[in-house]
DNA sequence: CTGCTTGCAAATCTTTTGCATTGAA
DNA sequence: TTCAATGCAAAAGATTTGCAAGCAG
């Protein structure tokens, strides 16, 4: 898959927006991003490994989060990480307990108004927000029920 | 604090019915987490080591998320446990980026509309979810600009 | 009693840090 | 040329596993 020019330029522009170099292990790491649908630490290490060190990707990957590159879902106990909303629409996600496939979800004009009437209740600046419903996918019968009395 | 008896049977209960055992690593624990606001992980190995060893914390924390007593609140790129919604009201929250405090929201009807419409489009079944708004608190200024071409 | 739980030790995996070298601008 | 960025090594931290002993039901 070759990468959209305005994407690219935009992560170019960030960069360099920011006093920082293109080098090719944040390419390989940006490639291997654009590329993947959202992947754990360990899979993007995976994917990364023979392009550039296990280091520069912790410290790439910290600094893209700084500048807005990448967020991290929350999948139960863990995370993954994908683009983030600067280079797609802003989405959020179903993540299936079970097969543990993640579908995305546009995002509603009523999440926005509440995030904004919150907001100024608490005299609270909102900057970012993630919003994600766990469950069972249209393909994983749901599996054996909890306790009653868990719910 | 006192637990109150309420969610102590709540937590008894859980248990047992699950055939599992009320030890004293479990109710320390419990104690721990129903006497905190939202902790980290080793921010709760600190506070439970004189009663019980680290390993039985992982154990009965992995136990407790899965039965549904404890949560994990995604914070930036770490997270930090809570007792579950079963043991009080269902609430998001409101995370400071700058002094890591956590405000909590109630549960908002608009959401779970939202929730509903959203996982019928998709053949979804709903079980879980989290909505976590980051921003600045009341009393954290807003620290230096990122460049503006983030957002 | 029974076998679920714990605690200890030690293995594993993950993430961070220091420093000399490299290479993007 | 210059200094941000990398790669390597090694430390530090976090999490998991195996197993004998302990204790809740």
């Amino acid at each position: 898959m070759a990468i959209s020019n305005a994407v690219s330029f935009s992560f170019r522009q960030n960069l360099a927006a920011n006093g920082l170099r293109l080098t090719n292990s944040r390419k390989a790491i940006f490639k291997v991003l654009v590329e993947s649908r959202p992947l754990t630490f360990s899979e993007l290490l995976a994917k990364t490994e023979r392009m550039t060190d296990r280091v520069s990707v912790y410290r790439n990957i910290a600094l893209f989060e700084q500048l807005g590159i990448v967020n991290r879902i929350k999948v139960g106990w863990k995370y993954k990480l994908e683009l983030s909303d600067s280079y797609g629409v802003h989405h959020h996600h179903l993540i299936c307990i079970k097969c543990g496939r993640i579908f995305d979800i546009a995002e509603d004009q009523h999440i926005n108004d509440f995030i904004k009437a919150i907001s100024q209740d608490h005299a609270f600046v909102p900057r970012y927000h993630s919003f994600e419903i766990e469950g069972y996918c249209r393909s994983c019968a749901e599996p054996v029920q909890r306790t009653s009395d868990i719910n």
